[in-house]
DNA sequence: AGTTAGCACTCGTCTCCTATGAGTGCTAAC
DNA sequence: GTTAGCACTCATAGGAGACGAGTGCTAACT
């Protein structure tokens, strides 16, 4: 990456701020006028004229102004963005709506979340829910409902309950039961889901069976509900909000960008992306791998429970977004999640 | 009402099929053609200037075709509509996407069938959960987890199964335990969970109260945890059709319709109003009362849970929709539901 | 009396044209 | 290296005209 002299870089920052809040392309003279460069239009015109030669400017037409390319913007989140903090007020209303007396359940606080966070940045922003998977099993209970049939219950070290109803196909008595529930607690404590396959639910049935031939069903249940969930909820917020940013006008775009959002494993996949860094990434237009979203931007931020990184929370929205604002503002609501969450 | 003749009968029928078929107002020559009427179009046109007098046509303007009217599609719907049948294909395909084999929860049950509905019909298509105040109480378990905590398990006739982690401000032994649970049960069993009303359950803890101080806090969230569903969820599925649909190209329209699929609160107020009737409710344009959906119509169907009524499943598209076959659509979907609930 | 042919009329849509103005690139002077 | 000046480009908006689908009305026909 080439080396652009101090002037070249305020133009840039210039460019960039201007276009973010207008939309508009921008040209020479407001440059000149609105950010005191002490510079005649004639000036900034050649130096932007560099700049869009370096590939860091483009012009939608001949004679209109200029506008960030991709490499723009990624030069700017780069070197130009400093970072900034949000004010008290937005800080507090942030942390009001997050902590709301009764959010106790995990599925509630990620749902609500991703309201508040579609709600202060007037943009979609989407979370992965917790993952399962990354998750270590703490206990399993199996209550007797009936004659025929139990619920097993599973609770995970990150506060999730899952529950299935399960059919015996044959009745159990409460001690046999009871005997079977601590010899797997015994034997999946402290595992993290991921690490439960199918070959060591295989091997736990092998033993079992030995003693007693019965939790067939139990079994196959089990396992089901353990893959079941591989792939988590994603939770979506504003997704209408895209409509009222200029860029988007035209019915077909929106059309495309909507059909992706009905599609719950593709923005799993997007989302998915962020979690191998832990903290803020910014996905830049193509940066980002699928085509629908190539005129879009994506920051995205890990949650943790318990010091664990369970899922991913981003914002998304035109390439032409605050990313220094919306970096603070996800910067302050992670903050908030974490601590809620631990 | 006036009788129409015959003759106007057929015309509006026509009129109707055309438009829905084509979106495009219709002319006389079009209905005289299309629909062999052993008339000329001149007196085709004599009888849709009497049918717009009436009130059943409009005009988009002076040199344009007819297009049916809120009262035209209404009368259609109540007298005009023969209903239909599916063809084997359709409703195979139907039963065959609803009934994969691993569907057994409730809640996945119904959010496939929010999916197969809008693909099938290729509108928007929404669906109220099973209300969980309607269905009784069955049977309600504490399990201790540890000194501090415990899990409240709630279960219902029609399979709801809800739970929630506790903090305990006092470790209670297990005969105590269990005896404040089976009390509960006693109480609670058989009724619906509409007739838990705090007052009963402020009841039950004075009774309680008297022979263990202990559960303060269990109460509280018990209380909690049945009051904070009162509102179901919403499914929505295919909320991107109406893009497609000829008469949404306008962005704000689209804007408004999306914003409103946002609030899942009037979503369900929408569909509560199908829940008084069972069987199939049609409501054409402004007599849907929300001012976003007045351009749309709305159909709704009951289902059922073990002879129970308990949510309602809809199709929202343009007044200009296909009530015929999505009516069909509807019955059969709903049927078939109705079997693999119960 | 009901039906039909004929015709003038309306009005939305499409296309072409022009005026406007923002913003550029280039050149020559400072 | 910087700036003023000027010719040039091109998207956008508005207006004029052609087109055509479809109507309402009248007069003639059965």
């Amino acid at each position: 990456m080439e080396v652009l002299s101090e002037r070249k870089k305020r133009i840039l920052h210039a460019v960039v701020a201007s276009h973010i809040k207008t939309a508009d392309p921008v040209g020479s003279r407001t440059v000149a006028r609105t950010y005191r460069m002490g510079l005649s239009s004639a000036t900034i015109r050649n130096e932007m004229a560099d700049l869009e030669e370096m590939g860091y400017l483009e012009q939608p037409h001949t004679s209109a102004g200029r506008i960030p390319s991709q490499k723009g913007y990624r030069y700017y989140v780069d070197h130009l963005m400093t970072s900034s903090k949000l004010s008290d007020e937005e800080e507090l209303s942030i942390s009001r709506s997050l902590s709301s007396e009764k959010m106790r359940e995990i599925e509630q606080i990620i749902a609500n979340a991703v309201k508040v966070l579609s709600a202060v940045t007037r943009q979609t922003s989407l979370i992965m829910g917790p993952q399962f998977q990354k998750s270590t099993f703490q206990q399993m209970r199996i209550l007797p409902l009936d004659e025929r049939r139990g619920l097993v219950v599973l609770i995970t070290d990150s506060g999730f309950i899952k529950n299935k109803v399960i059919e015996l196909n044959q009745s159990l008595s409460p001690p046999e039961l009871q005997q079977v529930v601590s010899y797997l607690n015994h034997k999946l404590f402290g595992l993290s889901i991921d690490q439960v396959t199918t070959s060591l639910i295989n091997e736990l049935k092998r033993d079992l069976f030995r003693r007693l031939e019965i939790l067939e069903q139990a079994f196959i249940l089990l396992e089901e509900s353990l893959r079941e969930e591989q792939q988590a909820r994603v939770y979506l917020g504003g997704t209408t909000n895209i409509l009222s940013q200029p860029e988007f006008k035209s019915v077909d775009k929106i059309h495309r960008m909507l059909s992706l959002f009905e599609q719950e494993s593709l923005l799993f996949e997007i989302l998915e992306k962020g979690l191998s860094e832990e903290g803020i990434v910014v996905k830049i237009g193509t940066e980002n791998e699928y085509e629908d979203i190539h005129e879009c931007s994506l920051i995205t931020a890990t949650y943790k429970i318990k010091q664990r990184v369970l899922g991913t929370i981003g914002v998304l929205g035109p390439t032409r977004m605050d990313y220094r604002w919306i970096i603070a503002v996800l910067r302050c609501l992670v903050d908030q999640l974490n601590r809620t969450l631990s």
